[in-house]
DNA sequence: CATCAGTATTGTAATCAATACAGTTTATAT
DNA sequence: ATATAAACTGTATTGATTACAATACTGATG
């Protein structure tokens, strides 16, 4: 599933997801900065333009889209939640050293286990953890 | 991996991590208790038995333990940590209803991609969410 | 077995992401 | 236009995790 803003804006009218300014403002965000960012990150960065922007409202709108499937949480770790609108499946894989993280593309689906015969998955995650090349040259 | 208490002392050993009587018991309790436990519950759990122990032990211990690569963190959502002993690779299931988390097995290195060749990678993760049998049997 | 240095433990205080809540504003339907 | 339900704002709170400094322990050495 590729998901694009405006692709966001119609799947949010399907899902019942009011259109508000900010709500607007947060997937237009999500969809032009791909790294992955924090809701605080998203705060500091609508602020200069909406100045009167709540960080409660980041939360609830980052809720809502999860909820409605339009957005993944990332939960690597650091107690630190990241936003990824949904594209295509793709894994991820965070820096030990310098934090980043990396999309990869994997084939999600391969997964398989018959241990969850009578579950209902309706979400899928790949991640990984490592040193990357820059953080690895350095170490050198 | 399989990694009992047994082998947990022994690792320990090896990777110089000092054996106190509050390490190992919070190991003990990891092997004997395989629900995933957050922080909160290894130190509730083991209150009754060491009036004394402090919760920043159980967190030292869990992080000293982590970075050995003795124990992995589970990190899906919840803005809650759990641990998990690292026995053989498997995935995680997450119920969004009644919480629960459940192991499966699963092909971890079948998981292949070419983006990652100059990555080191030293931590594969999967985790799925959806509904647990026992809640999808409530809801009808 | 006494001493010493280096770690681990403890308990309190601080941090900080995330949420609750109540009052105000906005959006959509009639 | 107006009503009503939903969204926004800002402050206060929560709660998991960490920082820190004082105390206690461990195990190596003489």
């Amino acid at each position: 599933m590729t998901v694009s803003y405006d692709d966001l804006i119609e799947e949010s009218k399907k899902k019942n997801i009011r259109l508000s300014y900010q709500r607007m403002k947060v997937m237009e965000y999500l969809s032009s900065h791909l790294i992955h960012p924090t809701a605080e990150q998203i705060y500091a960065g609508l602020r200069e333009e909406i100045p009167t922007l709540s960080k409660t409202t980041v939360y609830s709108t980052l809720n809502a889209l999860v909820d409605a499937g339009l957005v993944r949480m990332i939960n690597i770790e650091d107690n630190e939640i990241r936003y990824d609108i949904k594209t295509q499946d793709h894994g991820h894989f965070k820096c030990e050293s310098c934090g980043a993280i990396y999309d990869f593309n994997v084939d999600i689906d391969s997964l398989t286990t018959r241990d969850l015969q009578d579950f209902d998955v309706n979400d899928k995650n790949v991640y990984f953890k490592g040193t990357c090349p820059a953080c690895s040259e350095k170490k050198h």
